[in-house]
DNA sequence: GGTTCGTATCGATATCAGTCGATACGACAA
DNA sequence: TTGTCGTATCGACTGATATCGATACGAACC
């Protein structure tokens, strides 16, 4: 006969609630926009503009990046919805975009 | 002699005050760490757990990933110290970093 | 001591992202 | 219309990362 063997089980409940992937990877997507120092200051620089407009022909030289780099990384910040562009002209003009972080803080909220 | 010539220029300012590359930096490394949507799920996980703690012997089968994997984004977790590792018998159990996220939340309320 | 089991590391692979030079596009200027 | 200039795209390279099987380590059990 078999007998009943008293193992040692962890002891802490396993999860019920897990988040499911369908949540978890548009957020993800977000945050690789999010998670490179260009794109970084980037965002920063439109916020602190003074009318929070921002023109790209002012920034390959500061931020120590080529031309194409730089419409690299604006479109995708453009494609998250973190900037909205906008052509005066012969300039492209970028401000914030409204809500796009939105999904972020809920995370932060709930979570952390 | 030289005429003056009205070339029609950018009128919007070029940008003063650039958020450094020491600051953007770490912040892009954290966000890195973030932006997977096994890890945003595990963070959510450990937060909801009955005392925000979990064992990992749970977590490979519902994520849908293997022991190797689980256990290289739980590393990755506790290095940006976002998840905090504490030994229990032969069960390793997270719990939430404290302060870890707080220069993303003074980065989003700064900026956007 | 030997076994079991939870976890970490190693090695290999595949995919993805950042970067830049070259080039194309497109709107305004002359 | 021709040229200039701001911007986007292309192609190529490079480095980083997610993943897993195999294996090693380490602690608790028998």
């Amino acid at each position: 006969m078999s007998r009943v063997i008293a193992t040692i089980d962890c002891p802490v409940a396993a999860p019920k609630n897990l988040m499911p992937a369908s949540v978890a990877e548009p957020l993800a997507d977000l945050l690789k926009v999010l998670a490179d120092p260009v794109r970084l200051r980037l965002l920063r620089l439109v916020a602190d503009a003074p009318d929070t407009t921002a023109c790209s022909c002012h920034l390959p030289g500061p931020l120590g990046i080529s031309q194409p780099t730089l419409s690299h990384h604006l479109k995708k910040l453009v494609d998250a919805g973190l900037l909205v562009r906008e052509q005066r002209g012969r300039w492209a003009h970028y401000r914030l975009g409204s809500q796009s972080l939105l999904p972020l803080r809920e995370y932060l909220d709930s979570c952390c």
